[in-house]
DNA sequence: TAAAATATTTAGATTTGTCTAAAATTATTT
DNA sequence: AAATAATTTTAGACAAATCTAAATATTTTA
């Protein structure tokens, strides 16, 4: 199947409409892809004329199984670039995803499992989102608001919930990253506030609400 | 300057007939882009007005400084990323340069300084050919046939002229790849043989024609 | 349940890059 | 130098991906 940039494009933004929100239309879609209603229709035909796609004219759409397949080669490329950018080339965070847009339309499988090896075949890319194996399978992992995280037990922060300037700030203060490992020690009740250990750092207490937008893998 | 992809392939095409035959015409082009005649005047207008190209109909056209700057950026990426698929990622030399024609148009400055770092500032790509810096500067390495090199002198393989099976099934047998070093030791004037001195190998014998058709860096 | 609001699709145009076939220009040959 | 050959350009068409504006369908609301 061969496929244009721009037909991955909406390939992935639908996929990610799916997962995210649930509820895909033609407008939430324009609005993700910054385009017009119309754009989208057109776009629909085709994928549904490539059997990608399920589509009935002003009843809906959606990825159908051979859609869902693009749509996960496509995300293993991104997140591995951006793997790549952030461990390898010690991109910023902020930059990468707009190049990873770029290097994701390279279709070369060889190249792709490649690269994957090259970088020791990560479960996660640098934003804690789940890699797509080979077969396009997304590792799962057991991912918890860190407010809900059991005590005494290993974690590795697996995401955070938004990633505004003011949450990289706090972030940046406890010395939390993607692939930290902390512990909770324990839950104050009277405000919702939890003590935790950072690995190699004492310990120290982050707010309930921080709590919540932070994610932890169990480990 | 933004160009598309296909803009920069002519201008890339444009500067290697430049380089390599001296001689440029819509044909020659045409033929090398495997595309029609009519194609190519279509693009030259375009370039043209764009002020990449000086462009006379039926008269002529050549890169000018800005079309050569533009070109110099992107053979830099081009074959920075072909030595990467190589040396990082192991990818075999024949497969490289398909992948690297379409790695080469993603046109982030910092991902391409931050790669050349990552792999080394490497002056030359796996077949010997010079990389530009971020300057667009080729940097000049003198190179020599191997039949002319200087007795005694160390030197590194930079290219071969013909890359064809025969061609790479020798330099296999002979353990001799870009970035070889070896030393001439004695020319045989009877047959234009040569005594060569391949390192971490034995002393061995090449054919005149062979050594005329690889070519070494000074060293 | 009509009317109004919202959502979606169609119709027709535009841009980019390409094509073929014909016309124009330049080069070569006799 | 005229005829012929080769090269290059133009004219007109096409496909992909987009757009705006109008038409159509669905949903909401009063």
């Amino acid at each position: 199947m061969k496929l244009s940039p721009s037909e991955e494009n909406y390939i992935k933004s639908i996929y990610s409409l799916q997962h995210k929100s649930g509820k895909v239309n033609t407008n939430s879609l324009a609005a993700l892809l910054e385009t017009s209603a119309a754009s989208i229709t057109d776009m629909l035909k085709k994928l549904k004329s490539k059997s990608l796609l399920e589509y009935k004219k002003y009843y809906g759409f959606r990825l159908n199984s051979a859609g869902n397949k693009e749509a996960l080669k496509i995300i293993r490329r991104h997140r591995l670039w951006e793997f790549f950018l952030v461990e390898k080339l010690g991109m910023d965070w902020e930059k990468i995803h707009e190049i990873a847009e770029e290097l994701e339309h390279v279709r070369s499988p060889e190249l792709i499992n490649k690269l994957d090896f090259f970088l020791g075949k990560p479960k996660t890319d640098p934003h804690g989102d789940p890699i797509p194996d080979e077969n396009g399978v997304m590792p799962v992992m057991k991912q918890l608001a860190l407010k809900e995280f059991p005590i005494n037990r290993k974690g590795i922060v697996s995401s955070v919930s938004k990633q505004t300037p003011e949450m990289m700030e706090m972030l940046n203060h406890y010395g939390i990253k993607i692939g930290t490992s902390l512990k909770v020690l324990k839950h104050f009740i009277f405000d919702g506030s939890l003590q935790i250990k950072i690995s190699r750092q004492a310990e120290c207490v982050i707010s309930g609400i921080a709590a919540q937008n932070i994610f932890v893998y169990d480990n």
